[in-house]
DNA sequence: TTGAAAGCGCTAACAT
DNA sequence: ATGTTAGCGCTTTCAA
């Protein structure tokens, strides 16, 4: 393997001198223009495989500002969040098919992070953006929709502006939930929210209070706790129920990280799970199965999410005047042996 | 239309009139540069402000395709596993700091989507790159250390080129693990091996050779399993374990995802942890204290490998002469209860 | 069918 | 201290 094999940066100048042409015909070669005599394509062409050509894509964007330079912009709250994870997978295999690359942004709920990488994606002219804003209120996210960039929502809408979003359906997931519990029989039913700023959470949570009513079980304030979406509060809010004077018999968690905590502190106490306390989840995890015991768990499409999240971007981009749209997608319960 | 004038991205050209000055000084102002009236930058300073300026990355690019654009590329090979997840976080943390930028490329064990991915890096001008690679003769990853671009290692090094490296101690981690066992009575230990072909596997199986026979146990090869680094294997190969007519007492699973299948098979199974089978998994995870039993484990230093990573790129970057180094973090055996 | 040239926004060498 | 200008690699009129 010689140098001039491993070295690749040739450019249109270097292909055009090559080919004795101007370098607009060889960017008509390379942008499949159809105004190119047949034969000089074919000998631009060699050379351009000879030389290992491929386009500059900054050249490219800064050049086409508006033109589509490929390139999407992912903005994600929290990449330790499994869920996250799969969301983006979706958004990954969509964008690859269509080749288009992608720049994941991960601002671990920092909002500083979050501006700055919001900024860097501007400045990076990204042709779109898929984010989960922190909020419906979200300035820095409403302002760049404002700006007429291609952004589609996941997971939470945004508030005073038009914008496509893809969602689940939370509060029927939730109930679907609660109510499985109710009907095995559990009276005590605690719920342990997520930031409860987010629409997700306070979706979950009127599932929650709906199923307890066409139950007749009673809502008490008590069993409801509020939570950010990490971890710790799983551990330390689970910690709070159970040392209730009249603990919950079943404990629904609203999202994965939640749960993960609060099974830590169920376990810390040794505590049977069902026998103890019932568990189940609002999300699941490709390794809920791996729990001991196996968590049943109310499954969000996340991977579906993102795939619909990055189809609806491309196709937004592509047709800009096409009216915003907003897709709800089923959850499922996924039944094991929790509770 | 007048939407997107109203949002209309400034440049230099803009503050420059609106200032009265040319772009240069305008630009200089934008860098620190030292020769300028401070009357003169008091006066531009504003205006930047009034004009919400910002440098525009990709021009900045463009134009400097050899200093620094405050962008890195990072190339993983599965998001879905939580060790690369925290690796990130540690190189995110340092990049957040120093400034630059992060194109994120998970290419999901997929040798058509790592080489799409390099290919974009490498058009996108990134300033270096943090890999890796999918074994130590990855010729695409070789390649591009060849033309100059400084590159960090992580998880595995490349063979017949001088690179940056950050590893673990892989051999004393797993010796570590297998003599703990040893050491608490367990005969017949078997290994689930992630990807043979990793460095990182093969060391981990020397460590497990090494421990048997410092506590003067057989190896047998019926107890030694590959697999690939994927969950899956780690079901199955599980399961071929447990079947055998003189079934393993304990299991060292070689790294995280391959834990998490042979739990999901050791609880369908009924198994009792450890009673029935000990578990010891290569890999830490932030919720192994959530698993039932609490897994013991062999943390890596996730978070710092990634943090060292970037800072070895980017003083790579600032000093492209000093000799490559490898860094080798040691791991930490987690104990818990699930041996 | 092809070429010449402008210009995207920026930096830096050179000039004033 | 400040301005002028070439040029990074590309696309796209406009001309020929």
């Amino acid at each position: 393997m010689t140098i001039e094999n491993v070295y690749k940066i040739s450019n249109l100048k270097k292909v055009a001198e090559k080919a004795g042409v101007s370098i607009a015909t060889v960017s008509r070669v390379v942008n499949n223009s159809p105004n190119v005599n047949p034969e000089t394509r074919i000998k631009i062409e060699k050379i351009i495989k000879d030389l290992k050509y491929s386009p500059n894509r900054v050249a490219k964007r800064l050049r086409n500002r508006n033109a589509s330079g490929n390139l999407l912009g992912v903005l994600i709250p929290d990449i330790q969040n499994p869920f996250y994870v799969e969301v983006l997978r979706g958004i990954e295999d969509i964008a690859y098919k269509k080749k288009y690359a992608l720049i994941v942004c991960n601002f671990s709920q920092d909002e500083n992070k979050e501006k700055m990488y919001l900024d860097i994606l501007q400045s990076e002219s990204v042709d779109g953006l898929i984010a989960a804003p922190t909020h419906e209120h979200d300035q820095k996210v409403i302002n760049l929709v404002k700006t007429g960039l291609p952004i589609v929502c996941v997971d939470r809408g945004l508030v005073d502006v038009d914008v496509d979003v893809v969602l689940v359906e939370n509060r029927k997931g939730a109930y679907s939930a609660v109510d499985y519990l109710a009907k095995k029989g559990y009276r005590r039913i605690a719920y342990i929210s997520g930031i409860p700023k987010l629409p997700s959470s306070r979706d979950r949570e009127l599932g929650y209070r709906d199923a307890l009513e066409a139950n007749k079980l009673p809502v008490c304030s008590e069993l409801i706790r509020y939570g950010d979406s990490r971890h710790e509060s799983g551990v330390k809010l689970c910690a709070e129920l159970l040392e209730l004077p009249d603990p919950p018999d079943a404990l629904f968690t609203g999202n994965n990280l939640i749960t993960l905590g609060a099974l830590e502190t169920i376990h810390k106490k040794g505590l049977k799970i069902p026998g103890d306390i019932a568990v189940l989840g609002f999300d699941d995890m490709y390794w809920s199965i791996s729990l001991n015991p196996p968590l049943t768990a109310v499954r969000q499409p996340a991977y579906e999410i993102g795939k619909c999240a990055a189809e609806q971007l491309i196709s937004r981009i592509t047709n800009p005047d096409r009216p915003t749209s907003s897709m709800v997608l089923k959850t499922e319960l996924m039944i094991r042996n929790s509770c």
